[in-house]
DNA sequence: TTCTTATTTAAGCAAATACTAAAATAATAA
DNA sequence: TTATTATTTTAGTATTTGCTTAAATAAGAA
């Protein structure tokens, strides 16, 4: 930081102060919300998101399948989602199936929603 | 793509298939969500978002003095927002004042919830 | 036990991202 | 006009990310 000297004359010192409070304070939640964010904002992974919410579970292979890409690629994708909370995992003999955990489920439906209203704008 | 004959034997065929033409048909909107979602998953620009939900509207250089940051590090990172259309500016003289646009207000509202809440709670 | 199937993990590399520093633009004030 | 203030843009660099390939783990079948 070479110059943070930049405050305009104008600048409102107690809404700085307030920001800066602010931020402090929640630091960690917006370094955690961010990390998670992330993880939804790359499209392969938002596939997955996505399909996971329609189909209930997949394994990596469908993934692989459907997605066309590498089963390790896809493996890792589901490893960070999966050590970040956003997946569940159940194992049916040697088939890993993935699922979505409820609470992300929540979170993310009105993303899912706008990707519902696409489908039905393209599919007419 | 190595090798996308792993399909399971109890693989369901119709299910992989209706997937991927949900991919297919969606594949854009895909790709333009996950781009404004990576937008988000970065703590800076999260902070800056959150910041102009609380606050209506702020400038680099405030932002800047707030987060500790370089003006110039913050000027790009505006900038990437204004350009996925995240971010509206309107200029009062010097001083470029950037705010959020309504629909991204709506969007990120349960985002921001989460983090009011955690401020909520630090604050006891 | 050995073989097959399903998946994960590790190593390496190319592309993308975020930041710094310096130069450029733009509006106002002297 | 020149100087100041506010901001953006460009170039360079270090870190992170996503993918490929190959090796490792793990469960079931022969």
């Amino acid at each position: 930081m070479e110059n943070n000297s930049c405050i305009r004359q104008q600048a409102d010192i107690k809404q700085i102060n307030r920001c800066k409070e602010t931020v402090s304070e929640l630091n960690e939640t917006f370094d955690y919300l961010a990390n998670g964010l992330s993880l939804v904002g790359n499209s392969v992974r938002l596939k997955i998101l996505y399909l996971l919410f329609e189909e209930k579970r997949l394994c990596v292979c469908d993934l692989s399948d459907i997605l066309g890409m590498n089963i390790s690629a896809i493996s890792q994708h589901l490893r960070k989602m999966k050590d970040r909370n956003l997946l569940d995992t159940e194992r049916d003999a040697q088939t890993i199936f993935y699922s979505l955990t409820p609470e992300y489920s929540i979170l993310l439906n009105p993303f899912f929603e706008i990707l519902d209203k696409n489908k039905v704008l393209e599919t007419i």
